[in-house]
DNA sequence: ATGGGTCGTGGAACCGCTTCCAGACAATAG
DNA sequence: CTATTGTCTGGAAGCGGTTCCACGACCCAT
């Protein structure tokens, strides 16, 4: 069935050939769907069958000019993803979807330094076909050097300079003003924001459709507070809010800091939802850990990153983008601290 | 700086030569370290960096019959692996390892399916020159493949058949004796314990530490139930537990699952740690995400991977395994629940 | 019979790099 | 001054596939 040697000779074509009794170029030509008799395609895939014969990857990358393997580049600190369930079920759909279609994903994820120092060299020693990059956080000089590759290239996330880059996203817009207008409807008055770092894409937006469901209300915003998308952020902004009694409602731009919020709240004795309620964003797992259960607005990440491999699948096949970028919805799912 | 050229022809080693004035060889050397004269070094480099070449990665590989590559074989349903924050961890600090190594991590996670189906040709596909596999559930059908591919391999956590197989874990039956032993030190008397599913060799071993904590203190052990690592299991456990009001704390096998106690002792009227005191195992994020922070049995999980990261290197630049297994400590993490 | 297709095939070139080998040359030893 | 060593070099042969090309066999319509 498999290789009977026990160790170190591995099959190449040529002895495929040879048994086979054609020559290697039919033998190729067999294997790879070329113009071939029958009884050489037969005989030819007897032989691979009793040799246990594997195709070099190295060697076909070479003559086809093609590696049907994709990078995954992660351009974050890596101690910082383990905050970042998101993050997980990006790289794991990301990684099915591409070994489905037969592309072998290379995690890119390193220390910053090393990022900048060897992702240039990484890309055009033609590791890869195309690549992915989770653009959470902006970075100039990986951007710098990302553009530079010429590589084909989805983003998973709005890029911080979307020059009609393919990409795939949410309504983040949609998104804040969802968590807002809820708690508006649910006849909150004066309501928080706690966001992630400033200037980051999807916090601006998210914090555009925060204000714009109070002013559609006719409500004045709460305040609004920059911080990172951890509970620590949380438990800062929590403490700042408490300050201002009249606070009855804080919307989270993750759920992290919900989190978080949810803590500094309950240390400071106020309750979920009675004195404040909360609403987070992202849904994941934590969401449902954390007592109360968070109510929180619910991106489609999967599907998102499914976007992002069929884009990317997509244009390696065709050599042209289809629509982009795509932007899908998001829901808000009601739990108990909203 | 990088190559100018916008876009399509990759510079190659020949036309650096050419610029160099010196033979193809030579220039091979001049970049790797063999024989060559100091002229012939420093034009070199200089045609390299004024024509930004980077070596073709699959020419390298196979000439050198070597890939500078390994491959991160996680071999759990994808769908699962959200719920295991030690696994992001584990892969985060092996992909950090490698990559300051020189060495690509190839990520090889997908559905079980595909993974019967393609690993055996990808690890012969001489795609990488070793692996590691995380085997924290065991497969036999993927056990058989990986045994079978005789590639240099290190696994984090005891694989099923330690045939003196090269592989880091932890103690875990001193883990399982360690926070046994600290709830009956607070006078706990009637300990429950949740495990893992039955077989896996760390549940196992957690259980033996448990026991033997129990013995060690002349106290009856309480019930121990068998489940899987997430939540749900916990909400069920503590659903049954609760029925025995006797039971005064509970071990929980890992975070995931104490999570779940912690809800279902919330559900039915009980309070932590006054009601119930419970332990956890891991101290993930989640630890602290939930009130009452989580009392729980800390794995190095980095410094795991550390060693796993560092095992495989050793190996692949010295032909011959250090010790092993390695063995690490664990360490409670004294918080609220107990 | 003869010319023009297909179809299938083997040989050879090629992908871009490393490494073996033999030769050129200079420096040192005899 | 030759013999011996040593250093550096270019040419060529790989690595293991794919693909171009020319050629022979075959079938059909002329």
């Amino acid at each position: 069935m498999t290789d009977p040697s026990g160790n170190l000779p591995p099959v190449t074509l040529d002895e495929v050939a040879r048994l086979a009794g054609v020559a290697r170029s039919t033998a190729s030509r067999a294997l790879n769907g070329g113009v071939a008799s029958r009884e050489a395609i037969e005989a030819v895939n007897k032989a691979v069958r009793q040799l246990g014969f594997v195709p070099n990857q190295a060697a076909r990358t070479l003559a086809r000019n093609r590696t049907d393997a994709v990078a995954l580049v992660i351009p974050e600190d890596p101690s910082r993803i383990f905050f970042d369930p998101v993050l997980a079920m990006v790289i794991s759909r990301l990684s099915v979807d591409f070994w489905r279609e037969g592309l072998q994903p290379l995690l890119v994820l390193m220390d910053p330094e090393d990022l900048i120092a060897k992702l240039g060299s990484f890309l055009n020693a033609g590791n890869v076909d195309g690549m992915v990059v989770t653009s959470f956080h902006s970075n100039p000089e990986v951007e710098e050097v990302i553009a530079a590759s010429s590589l084909p290239t989805v983003f998973f996330g709005r890029p911080p300079r979307p020059d009609s880059l393919p990409y795939v996203d949410i309504d983040n817009v949609e998104g804040g003003y969802k968590a807002t207008r809820y708690l508006l409807d649910k006849g909150r008055r004066r309501i928080a924001c706690v966001g992630g770092p400033a200037g980051v894409p999807s916090v601006e937006d998210r914090r555009q459709g925060f204000m714009r469901a109070c002013a559609d209300a006719g409500v004045e915003p709460g305040p609004y507070l920059y911080g990172s998308f951890d509970p620590e952020s949380g438990i800062n902004a929590a403490a700042a809010l408490v300050a201002d009694p009249r606070v009855d409602a804080v919307f989270a731009q993750s759920d992290a800091i919900a989190v978080g919020v949810l803590q500094g709240l309950a240390s400071a004795g106020k309750s979920v939802p009675e004195d404040v309620a909360v609403v987070g964003f992202d849904n994941t797992s934590t969401a449902t850990a954390v007592l109360p259960n968070l109510t929180t607005v619910a991106q489609p990440v999967s599907e998102m990153a499914g976007e992002v491999a069929s884009m990317l699948l997509g244009f390696l096949r065709t050599r042209q983008w289809g629509e982009t970028p795509r932007i899908l919805p998001t829901e808000l799912v009601v739990r108990d601290s909203a």
